[in-house]
Parts: C-alpha cells; sequence; structure tokens
DNA sequence: TATTGACTTAGAGCTAACTCTAAGCTGTAC
DNA sequence: GTACAGCTTAGAGTTAGCTCTAAGTCAATA
C-alpha cells in the first residue's frame, strides 16, 4: 500500500510541512517518488516515522536523529554505532523520567498545599510551615 | 541572606540573562531592588525560582506561569484557581510521563535488535521478523 | 477542454526561549 | 581618585522546529 502526504500526515500524527520539513533536513531519505515527483509512503516508511517521533518527542534533537539516519543508510558497518546511539539516549531518557517523577512530587505538594488553604479559606495556614512538606 | 543576580544564577542553575528575561516576562515580581537598583533575591525567591523551574522543565510555557504568579500576587481570592492549575498541569505531566514509558519501551526494543544485530554482524537476521518484538 | 484539488518547490515568516551587545552606572580596593 | 569588576538597561541576534506563501505542475473529473 501506498500512501500520500496528506494520508502520511494523518497517520503519523505530523504535518504535510513538517514532513517535507524532515526530508529536507536529511530524516526521510526512504521516501519514494512517483515518475512524476509526487512522495510515495510505504507501509514500512510509517515505522521509521514512528521511530523519528519517538526519538523527538523523548527529547533527541532533530540533527542527532539525522545523524542515525545516516548510519542507517550505511548498513552493517555501523551496527555498533547505533546500538551506542540507543545505549546513550536511554540514559538521556531514564534522566529525564527522574526529573519528571521530581516535578511530579512538587506539583503533588502544591495540590495538598493549595486544598488545604481552600478548605481554610487562606493561604496563611501555612505561614509557619507547621505541616507536612 | 541577600543574593546577588550571579549568585542566585548558580544556585538556581538558571543563566543571569534568564533571570532578567523571566523578571522582564513579568515572572519574578518578588524579587527587590536597592536603592541603587540592583536585584537583591532572597531565600524566599530562590524557592520561587525552583518552583519556575519545576513547572517549565515539566512542560509549561512561560506565560502560563507568568499567569500563575499574577494570581499568587491577587492573594487568597485566587487559590481555588490556583489548586486548578496545579491540578491540570498534573493531569499534562501524567500524559508525558505515560508517553515517556511507551517511547522507553521501543528504545529497549532497538536495543535488543541492534545487540543481536551486532552480535550475528548483520541486520539481515531480524529481516524476517521472527523474534520477540 | 476546463476546472478542481492535491501535489511540487524555494524560501520567507513565525514562536518560544533564550543569549548577547553596547553603553553606562556603582561601589570597593588600591 | 582611578581602576576594575559587576551590575544596569534597551534592544538586537540566535536557535530549533516548524508553518506558511507563492507560483507552478499534474491527474482526474464535469
Amino acid at each position: 500500500m501506498k500512501y500520500s502526504i496528506a494520508e502520511t500526515a494523518k497517520r503519523s500524527g505530523l504535518s504535510a510541512y513538517t514532513l517535507r520539513y524532515y526530508e529536507k533536513e536529511g530524516l526521510l531519505r526512504f521516501v519514494d517518488r512517483t515518475p512524476s515527483g509526487i512522495r510515495e509512503f510505504k507501509e514500512a516508511d510509517l515505522e521509521w516515522l514512528s521511530l523519528i517521533v519517538c526519538l523527538k518527542n523523548s527529547g533527541m534533537p532533530i540533527k542527532q536523529i539525522k545523524s542515525f539516519m545516516d548510519l542507517c543508510k550505511q548498513g552493517d558497518a555501523t551496527l555498533k554505532e547505533r546500538l551506542a546511539v540507543f545505549i546513550e539516549h536511554k540514559k538521556a531518557v531514564q534522566v529525564k523520567m527522574e526529573e519528571f517523577e521530581k516535578y511530579m512530587k512538587k506539583i503533588d505538594y502544591k495540590i495538598w498545599y493549595y486544598t488545604t488553604a481552600v478548605e481554610a479559606g487562606t493561604e496563611a495556614i501555612h505561614e509557619n510551615n507547621s505541616c507536612e512538606p
């Protein structure tokens, strides 16, 4: 099955503008064209896009994703390098997740803080910090 | 204890430029000045900064943080609204954390994929998708 | 055959969040 | 009293990641 850019936009959750931009940036080397120059996305391309979205949304910059795609193009000689990319990126994502857990605790504290303040009708009840942190 | 902008930059992990920018944007209404106009950060200001960093790094845009700081300035009348801000933001952070977990699974899959490919010396072993996903 | 709508390109424009520059002021150290 | 480090301001510049515009091509339909 072949997909137009509009179809692919829908399926990937990216806009057609973004898909063209990604191609310009060298992320979508895999996309074929019809004889008249129109992009034709394949089923496998959607898999690639899903990986790109994964890397991007987990914090990898477009340029680094491009480097990874370049490695992919070079075949089996770059397998170790590609493994290293994911091992490194996993570390970065773990750090982010830990940070998010820390922030979540702070947010939960604030929810408790404001819940009790709303009950009391004033923030002043927290003035002497007499309660749980 | 009072801190200069340079000290505060060090302690908050933000640059002095960023602190001035945040003030310009209305996030740091709490900061005092010396008679000659130099910013003087207090211990409590570092707490505010830590909250700002928490909200920003967990995905809240600067403009929304500003609105929240505006609510704070208005006192007890806005307690309910402020509670709502954190309840909403908590939801958003939860969604992000779930996404991150999904991405982590994909990354782990790729680590397995490339580990086995490196062992085999070729990516071709995954061609017929005969192994665990 | 004419219209329509989806595609193409190059390149300009936009937004968020900084980041820096230039010119000038302040306050302590010699 | 002057040198110097560190502060001040307004405003320009930067970066990432899109987002859009203008002008044109192409294929299917009325």
